[in-house]
DNA sequence: ATCAATCATTACTTTTTAGTCAAGATTGAA
DNA sequence: TTCAATCTTGACTAAAAAGTAATGATTGAT
């Protein structure tokens, strides 16, 4: 389980213009430079991303790239979704095994298990802000784990079979 | 963020064989047929479970897999870290931007976040057996809410930036 | 000893994902 | 108007993941 290039570096650049201030903008080629990747790569990134209505642009000298909304109003599973492709939804649909559909779909151990990991995924993502992230690691790490630590305030246990 | 399909079917070909009683086996093409793959993909999959430890083979006629410890001592986050390949540790040196390394290796929001990512997945694939998926699909469904409801019996609230 | 059934291993092909390139369109400034 | 800076878009290339094929090794039955 992991995270793809496209959702991690769609969601760093849209970090960078959450740092921005009022009426600030930010080019592909100073996207690319903060990032560490190539101007072209950052452009598609900002594509995906205007489709999906998070940023807005504008041409020209002095055009750049800025957030559509406040990045206080923006949720990371909202982003994730978009740059994920909806993994979830068709996730027996996109089965690749010799067979004509997924031999999983009468009744599957596995699949609650999957849609299990998505739901909680979904959940830590869905508390986060941009604007929470902005900031140094340390208190981003603090702030994600005072999330988390409301998942830890009752004593884990074992279920039984 | 997602399941990769080897993760998917090695999972998948476990609990296949945390099925079987007690001095029974399955061969490759069993599997195969089991999961809907074909038996070379089967193959290679229990030869990375294999070299893992988590199954053992006998060759030959009427030979086949077996599981290499009892199911309900196989946690299923052990499974996919042999599967995934270890991505979490090695996460900022997989990177392939333009520079020479990683540039958010001195102080970034976003490792967090993905760590913290791993962290809950993986804490929530620590609860669960092998032995807990055989079954059908409600059962495990059942199960696996009983384990994610130790994380939500606390109102969930958002948290300050 | 032979043979068929089975796993083991490596190399190869296909598909998907990631990343690049190039031509086009828009904007603002001189 | 002209031009340079910028985004836009689709096609292309490269890399990684997934899946297949082929050859070899081991075992058990006859």
């Amino acid at each position: 389980m992991k995270i793809s290039a496209q959702e991690e570096y769609g969601l760093r650049c849209l970090v960078q213009l959450a740092n921005l201030g009022d009426g600030e903008t930010l080019t592909l080629p100073q996207i690319a430079e903060l990032e560490g990747i190539s101007a072209a790569n950052a452009g598609k990134l900002m594509w995906l991303l205007n489709k999906a209505g998070f940023v807005h642009s504008t041409r020209g000298t002095k055009g750049g790239y800025f957030l559509a909304r406040p990045a206080d109003e923006i949720y990371l599973n909202e982003i994730i979704k978009v740059l994920d492709e909806d993994v979830l939804s068709s996730h027996c649909d996109s089965y690749t095994g010799v067979k004509e559909k997924c031999v999983h779909t009468g009744d599957c151990g596995i699949r609650p298990v999957i849609v299990g990991l998505h739901e909680i995924v979904e959940n830590a993502l869905s508390r986060i802000t941009l604007a929470q992230m902005v900031g140094n690691e340390s208190k981003v790490d603090a702030m994600f784990h005072q999330i988390q630590g409301i998942h830890k305030t009752i004593e884990p246990q074992r279920v039984a079979g």
